[in-house]
RNA sequence: GGGGCUGUCGGCUAGCUUGGUCUAGGCUUGUAGACUUGGGCUCUAUAGACCCCGGUUCAAAUCCGGGCAGCCCCA
């Protein structure tokens, strides 16, 4: 065994072991600026996938992309002040251009709020000019001062942003659950990732918002990823920055907005979630290849055949829009090439060899469970097209299953601090409500709340923390 | 926010404690060729490194200071 491959078990070592699969699986590279990366031919690929899926479910619900200036003037980033007070602490800031020094430092920006939002200013005049629902790809810069980990945390990131405007709150808070849908679907059904939805507490909501709605996924290591975020902004940001309109009733009112984001994160999680001690596992909705065939050709055999072959079947696959490969390189060996494509992570390999090609067949292997099949040559397009789907729904079903077990119920501080320390993952303890026990929590034990589910369950048992009265069941967790 | 560890060919590393035969060794990878090919074959030839800046010294990969970068732990 070479260093070619991952060299720690996932279950070891994990921290390694991540760094490892992302730089040797071609996602990434360290760019020459702490806490920034390059993402490779591997993770764009898969962040385009990302991009198709999400962009064609905003279309459908009239949202249009756009394109706004990644600097922002100081003044702006400071008129709504609890928005300025979460995010200056990691502002890069453009003093100079040139030569000269500028009147007006810029922002680059941390998230387009402020900028987009004196704009809607100009746009909106009278109830007939809303809702407005735009979105926006781009890269935004948080500077972090320690701590950085490909994907999950860098300096610069990928995102998209929506922004809206609407008429009327209900409108609002309807734009926000309807997106915190769509991203649970892009999780879910095409990243295989299971989520918790839910609201952040004040503390953790974004800075700026009248509430926060929140998607968190549970990693191998038992930390919580906040996947993505739909704010409700309320009225704050429509008052700072005047945006009203002449409504139906012929009066004056302020906008109500919201706003709403994931990022390259999204590809950390993959990674994390179903990666194996071989490498990448990628779900097959999202594969920036999907099929991989090696033909296996021996000087005595016949490997012309065996190669015509393998291209018929991909022509097949493509045909079918499987988006297949054909590695017919001669300088490395199947072997080689198997384990390659393994730490890759591209979820069906398909084998075809003298053996198979004199008994009209393929051997199929998938990537989740290594399991080798062999299938009739005609069949091998429709065996192939339901190996994925099984795949996928597996890779969901395991993930399902994980964040179930790292999920744990507790009644006293105790218990809490004892499954923190023991196993880690999603802890659910009744909880006060009030701002001081969580802060308290979050001092002794490193545990933040990471969201109030949707789904209300009532809550057993007096506050984890205090002993008071409780309001609701939490989530708690340690996280990215 | 606090503490600790690390940096040598593209990758993994030996050398550092005790400065000097280091003209920096090995494995892997790259390139060329031969041989092989159903799980990272083998052989031959060839290419390739002391993170940066400064200091100590006759002499620095080695000691000291600073910077840059990466990693881990704690809150």
């Amino acid at each position: 065994m070479s260093d070619i491959g991952v060299t720690v078990k996932k279950s070891e070592d994990f921290s390694e072991w991540y760094t490892e699969v992302v730089l040797k699986s071609g996602m990434a590279e360290y760019a020459p600026i702490k806490g920034c990366m390059i993402l490779r031919e591997q993770s764009y690929a898969i962040w385009e996938k990302i991009q198709e899926v999400f962009n064609r479910k905003i279309k459908a619900t009239g949202h249009r992309n756009v394109y706004f200036p990644m600097f922002i003037p100081e003044s702006f980033l400071k008129k709504e002040a609890e928005h300025f007070e979460g995010f200056v602490p990691e502002v890069a800031w453009v003093t100079e251009g040139g030569s000269t020094k500028l009147e007006e430092k810029l922002a680059i920006r941390p998230t387009s709020e402020t900028i987009i939002y004196a704009t809607f200013a100009k746009w909106i005049r009278s109830w007939r000019d809303l809702p407005i629902k735009i979105n926006q790809w781009c890269n935004i810069v948080r500077w972090e001062t320690k701590a950085t980990k490909p994907f999950l945390r860098t300096r610069e990131f990928l995102w998209q942003e929506g922004h809206t405007a609407h008429v009327t709150s209900e409108e609002a808070e309807k734009e926000v659950m309807d997106i915190l849908g769509e991203y649970k679907d892009v999780m879910e059904n095409y990243l295989a990732i299971p989520v918790l939805v839910g609201v952040k507490t004040e503390n953790e909501k974004f800075a700026g918002a009248l509430y926060t709605t929140t998607l968190e996924a549970m990693m191998p290591d038992g930390k919580a990823l906040q996947m993505g975020t739909s704010h409700n902004l309320g009225q704050n940001f429509a008052k700072v920055f005047d945006i009203k309109f002449i409504g139906e009733d012929e009066k004056e009112h302020q906008v109500w907005q919201t706003s709403w984001g994931i990022s390259t994160r999204l590809i950390g999680a993959l990674v994390m979630v179903h990666g194996d001690d071989r490498g990448l596992v990628v779900p097959p909705k999202v594969a920036p290849v999907q099929v991989v065939i090696v033909p296996i050709t021996y000087k005595a055999a016949d490997s012309t055949a065996i190669l015509e072959k393998a291209k018929e079947i991909l022509e097949k696959l493509k045909a079918k829009c499987i988006v297949a490969f054909l590695d017919d390189r001669t300088e490395y060996t199947p072997g080689w090439k198997f384990n390659e494509w393994e730490l890759k992570g591209v979820p069906v390999r398909i084998e075809i060899g003298p053996r198979d090609l004199k008994q009209e067949q393929v051997t199929l292997a998938r990537r989740d469970t290594y399991q080798k099949t062999t299938a009739k040559m005609d069949e091998a397009v429709q065996a192939t097209e339901k190996l994925l789907e099984e795949i996928q729904n597996n890779l969901y079903a395991k993930a399902k299953t994980a964040l179930e077990e790292k999920t744990t119920t507790v009644q006293n501080y105790d218990d809490f601090q004892k499954a923190l320390k023991n196993k880690g993952g999603f802890i659910k303890a009744a909880w006060c409500g009030s701002s001081e026990c969580e802060e308290k929590i979050k001092e002794e034990t490193g545990a933040t709340i990471r969201l109030k589910p949707f789904e209300k369950e009532k809550p057993v048992g007096t506050c984890l923390c205090c002993g008071k009265e409780s309001v609701e069941m939490v989530y708690f967790a340690k996280s990215y």
